[in-house]
DNA sequence: GTCTATACTTGGATAGAC
DNA sequence: GTCTATCCAAGTATAGAC
């Protein structure tokens, strides 16, 4: 409370606006112009500010890129999160995983990760902080993959960890390759693959722990 | 014939050498010093030359870089070709597999790879030329899949197209987290259990086409 | 505290020397 | 034909203005 005047000019508001401002700006050219084009003056003219200002609000531009790649990664998990309620049988999963990928391929998402991973590659400490931000990803395919098929990893053969491992590095492998050739009719088609596969085990799953159960899309409680 | 000195100064043998010296160089930064790092001032002083010869012998800098990777591609066709004429059964094609990528982590093969690969993501024109280097991978892949599950893949489930594409796919996205964060051992991990599988597909296989048989390449009949 | 004008560094490419 | 000295553009970062 106290003191507060509604003009938008007050310091603090500025401040706010401009790292907003960055911060988008830095996001778009990720997603289109990629990461050699992310600098300090592209980023800049497209946020309509002066270039040094990137030094000012974030002290180096890779802080910057990190900043724009946390604010989609948050986006991100929400959407994935909530999409993953309803989401029992394998076959779900797969059909989920697809879609998540088209719609990152759409929105350009997926091109702001690969671009950061391989821009991580040859920037010196780039790397390390890129990591801890694909780790999340790793335990959320981990969970996912344990709840559809809890009673199938619980056997022993492989861990949850071992595949989200390996779905994280097709996820990415896939990015990559669609990136570079601009055709994502492969992996499409990759998935449509696996979807059938999936309802093969769907049948699998689905004869040992419970056969039928009552409510399969009961999840309507705001 | 004709007249022939045996001066190693010959300009025809300079050239040569010093073309030689900057592939080399290239070949070296880009596995130790990544795709940032290969500047034509820092391959030219690694190869103890000035820097301008680098656009006179290669027009451009990515133009040495992509002669540098048509370097090891080469190595590593042959390396793999001829590994690949030991392998009958799943589980050999998979510990081949396994012992590639090893292979390829440890001399750094792999490390270009992915630098040629994040860097072509930013770099106008490179990236078609990349892929155009890593579609035999591709078809290497199918070739290998399909001698070793031949007649699963016929059975029309997938294709080994596709299997092969996911395969590469996996291979880069594997090769990318363990460059990021230097650690390899989920990879490893990931591949002892492919290994283990494998030798449960090596029975599949095995009952299926043929239990013995003195030359496994009868493909008569057209 | 917020921002701008300027300094310094590095890299790609070429005109001209040998 | 082979190579070197030099030019110019673009990038990061900061010293100082408001």
């Amino acid at each position: 409370m106290a003191a507060r005047s509604g003009s938008a000019s007050r310091p603090v508001e500025r401040s706010a606006g401009t790292r907003r401002a960055l911060v988008e700006a830095a996001v778009d050219i990720l997603r289109h112009e990629g990461f050699a084009a992310a600098t300090a003056r592209a980023i800049a003219a497209r946020a309509g500010c002066n270039q040094g200002l990137v030094f000012y609000h974030f002290g180096s531009v890779v802080s910057l890129l990190l900043a724009a790649l946390d604010e989609v990664s948050a986006d991100r998990k929400e959407r994935y999160e909530k999409a993953l309620a309803g989401v029992h049988r394998p076959s779900d999963l797969v059909d989920l995983a697809a879609r998540v990928f088209t719609e990152d391929l759409d929105t350009g998402d997926a091109a702001l990760l690969v671009e950061m991973i391989a821009g991580s590659v040859s920037t010196p400490g780039l790397g390390a902080e890129v990591m801890a931000r694909v780790g999340p990803w790793n335990e959320f395919a981990a969970t996912a993959l344990d709840r559809v098929l809890g009673g199938f990893t619980q056997s022993g053969l492989v861990t949850p960890a071992e595949i989200a491992h390996a779905v994280v590095a097709l996820y990415l492998g896939l990015e990559l390759l669609s990136h570079l050739d601009g055709d994502r009719t492969p992996a499409l088609r990759l998935f449509e693959r696996a979807s059938q596969l999936a309802t093969l085990a769907d049948l699998l799953t689905g004869l040992t722990p419970e056969p039928e159960q009552p409510d399969p899309e009961q999840e309507e409680n705001p």
